[in-house]
DNA sequence: TCCTTCAAGCTTTTT
DNA sequence: GCTTGAAGGA
């Protein structure tokens, strides 16, 4: 076969090297997925049977794409049949064949996030806590990374690190809130994403009968991502591999992003102990970027200690140097980014789908929207809140998983008054709490009202008799009609497709919209399967619906446009123009993470994968006033910029004082107005008629002093304010929009006023935007 | 039970 | 700036 040509050495003999274990430490850019893709490739042509293949990838969509260049080169019909995925998805199958064994049901219901804390959050209510205290997030982690390090809720409460972890946290209950936790999601017969890892794991140690069957069957087994699994994971790959130990992992220590959900970089350290007589395969050479983006990244990455020592190298020429754009604002920058892709677009003849926006946080994403829609150029945004997660669809869904999963009681809680059927939080209360105390399922309580009412009255339980004959009557069709027939059924008679018509608010035409969007999507999957000769039920749709996220969603008309996302999500892509962008302290790196080395380490990790994504051109941008929580705050640069070697750098503005002395930060004893009046100074040196320039007198406002925000102001009376502005008693927010005319007509305020006697007391000078 | 209003909290990052 | 939950009135 001539795909063997394709490589270069050390990848060829990584792909020919089958039995065995070996490790492959892949730089970014290095043709891992080249390596992977043929390796599997090569077996199969060598006459190894695709479904004694497990290749577990890190998203759903690597793992189809993967598929489809294997079906390239060995027909899609072996490429199929391959045991390829997620662990998530991978595991979930698994599972659902073996769910006896463990006292699921094979149809069992897997929570994502949103539900998990729904439930957390009802489970802390009953135990009548503090929800301030055992907030449903922090819980979720404790019990999350309890899971991906194989505590259960009963080693939980048994583990005395643990135990004191949570005492010094003022949470002791942490414990008991996992047990219940855990006692619910089975009642539920349900299972979060965790538990997809856990509970194999607890299979696997639990049924050696079952775990030796997957021995037998995997012959092959291959990793990707090594760096970012967890511990969970790990142990379930080491098990799987034990018989045949044809194990092949493949990973980058450079680019381990994951820690926050359990990821231990370890795990690709210690494969040579697991496997003494492993081999090992350095890719070095990275395809995909510029010399210059690849010398620029490996002189960040050099600052973090305790690398597997690898020498990354481009040998590709010319590009150009990584561009820093300083905005004096976040609506600048968005501004600047979306200009600059406009003009490379033009001067280039590019198309858009060569140019992505990466970010720290997905909150950053609104502004570069407005200001790519501004200029009409087209993109899609990954991440944030995925399809999935609206409300509307995970209102139809919930039906869904009803049909199937009546146990299901985070699906019964979204919909039991969804839409309007006049039971309100009382009698769901009342049910829980039958449910809770005779250890029963909500389902079974309600179904059972008629023998026993647990004090409800009559009109409610013929209203809750007819939610329960309208899901069950979806549950008899579960098994005779297609997906999509059952899915349209659910949605016309339960009234949700009706209700969102009449709504002709724009946010209810674009809930009507997502409705449809989402049949469509069903309708095709029944189409697809039908096609391919696969089970086409509403069972098998839903199966791992809960393990797509956007990436998995796209569509045609898609392609060309300009891609926005976190770095994390973009781990693994790649564009020839890249822009990095909200590049400052307690941004990136985040200022979470500014505490510890650990974590910062792993900020720059994040900051390398970021750069590694680009092909020809990386930007990076900072802007000096940035909106957080609707105030205003001014960063510093990230450190991060400055720890690039600058032969590598072009600054596209005139360094100021303040920039080229990164160390020295803007004292803390600056005062907000001086701020202010610093930024106007910033205004004038830009470039005529960019923007209206900013007064020099702007409104006198005295500082507190003993603010902790800059943003607290007090003036005396009102009368201070109005001297320089009229004032429009416009809405906005919590407090008032101030159009400041006269000397400052650009300045838009919003401020916060308590009325004292006659007179309006400012409280809070909160925003400060140039309009 | 439902609707309106208001304040609090939120922001890492994802399967 | 937006979402969510609590409070209070209909």
């Amino acid at each position: 076969m001539n795909y063997l040509n394709d490589l270069n050495p050390v990848q060829r003999e990584a792909v020919e090297k089958t039995e065995g274990p070996s490790l492959v430490i892949a730089g970014a850019g290095s043709g891992k997925t080249r390596v992977l893709t043929y390796r599997i490739a090569h077996l199969l042509s060598k006459g190894v049977r695709p479904y004694t293949i497990l290749a577990l990838t890190f998203t759903n969509k690597a793992a189809r794409e993967m598929k489809e260049r294997i079906g390239h080169i060995v027909g899609s019909e072996q490429a199929q049949a391959l045991w390829m995925g997620t662990f998530h998805s991978t595991f979930a199958k698994i599972l659902r064949y073996e769910a006896e064994h463990l006292g699921f049901d094979s149809n069992f219901t897997i929570y994502d996030t949103q539900d998990s804390k729904n439930l957390l959050r009802s489970i802390i209510k009953e135990m009548k806590l503090d929800d301030k205290v055992y907030k449903a997030n922090d819980v979720l982690n404790r019990i999350s990374s309890a899971k991906n390090n194989l505590v259960t809720a009963m080693a939980y409460s048994q583990n005395s690190a643990a135990q004191e972890i949570d005492a010094s946290n003022r949470r002791p209950l942490t414990a008991e809130i996992y047990k219940r936790y855990s006692h619910r999601c089975r009642q539920a017969n349900a299972m979060d994403f965790d538990d997809l890892l856990l509970q194999t794991n607890i299979l696997f140690k639990n049924v050696p009968e079952v775990l030796a069957k997957y021995q037998d069957k995997f012959r092959y087994i291959l990793v990707d991502e090594y760096q970012d699994t967890n511990y969970s994971q790990y142990l379930i790959v080491k098990r799987l591999a034990e018989q045949h130990k044809n194990v092949s992992v493949v990973g980058d220590d450079a680019q381990s992003i994951y820690s926050f959900r359990g990821a231990k970089i370890e795990n690709i350290l210690n494969f040579r102990n697991d496997y003494p007589n492993y081999q090992l395969f350095k890719l070095e050479q990275n395809y995909r970027s510029t010399k210059i983006i690849v010398n620029a990244a490996n002189s960040v990455i050099k600052k973090n200690q305790g690398q597997i020592k690898k020498e990354s190298f481009s040998e590709k020429e010319g590009g150009e140097n990584i561009k820093v754009i300083k905005a004096m604002t976040d609506h600048e920058e968005g501004y600047i980014i979306a200009n600059d892709i406009f003009e490379t677009k033009m001067r280039n003849r590019l198309k858009f789908e060569d140019f992505a926006i990466l970010y720290r946080t997905n909150a950053q994403s609104r502004i570069f929207e407005e200001s790519l829609r501004k200029l009409n150029l087209p993109y899609k945004i990954y991440g944030g809140l995925s399809f999935y997660q609206r409300k509307e669809i995970k209102d139809l869904l919930s039906y869904f998983r009803m049909a199937i999963n009546p146990n299901d009681e985070e699906a019964i809680k979204r919909v039991i008054n969804y839409p309007k059927r006049g039971i309100g939080a009382t009698t769901i209360g009342k049910l829980q709490e039958a449910a809770t105390s005779t250890g029963q399922s909500m389902w079974n309580i309600i179904c059972g009202l008629n023998e026993r009412p647990y004090g409800l009255n009559a009109g409610t339980i013929s209203k809750l008799m007819k939610f329960a004959n309208l899901v069950n009557g979806f549950a008899m069709k579960v098994e005779h009609e297609s997906a999509f027939e059952l899915a349209s059924r659910v949605s016309t008679e339960t009234g949700i497709i009706k209700e969102l018509y009449n709504d002709r608010s724009p946010e209810g035409v674009s809930r009507h919209e997502n409705i449809q969007e989402l049949l469509n999507a069903i309708q095709d999957f029944t189409q697809i399967a039908l096609e391919e000769d696969r089970e086409n039920r509403l069972a098998n749709y839903l199966e791992d619906v809960a393990l797509l996220t956007d990436h998995d969603n796209e569509k045609d008309e898609d392609r060309n446009k300009v891609s926005m996302m976190t770095i994390h999500s973009s781990k693994g892509l790649e564009f020839p123009y890249l822009y990095v962008v909200g590049m400052e302290e307690d941004l990136f790196p985040s200022k979470l993470s500014t505490t510890s080395t650990h974590e910062l380490e792993e900020e720059r990790r994040l900051f390398y994968v970021a750069l590694t994504r680009a092909q020809d051109r990386v930007s990076l941008s900072f802007a000096k006033a940035r909106y957080k929580w609707g105030d205003m705050s001014y960063p510093r640069p990230s450190r991060f910029i400055k720890e690039i070697d600058p032969q590598y750098i072009d600054f596209s503005y005139e360094q100021e004082p303040e920039f080229s002395g990164f160390g020295s930060r803007i004292s803390e004893s600056d005062s907000s107005h001086e701020r202010v009046a610093s930024e106007s100074r910033f205004q004038q040196k830009k470039k005529p008629g960019a923007r209206p320039k900013l007064s020099q007198s702007t409104p006198r406002l005295r500082s507190t002093g003993h603010s902790e925000t800059d943003s607290h102001f007090a003036a005396s009376d009102a009368s201070t304010i109005q001297a320089g502005m009229h004032i429009e008693h416009q809405r906005f927010g919590k407090g008032k929009v101030l159009h400041l005319e006269g000397e400052a007509p650009n300045i838009k305020a919003t401020v916060f006023f308590q009325n004292v006697g006659q007179k309006q007391l400012l409280l809070k000078f909160a925003k400060l935007k140039i309009v």
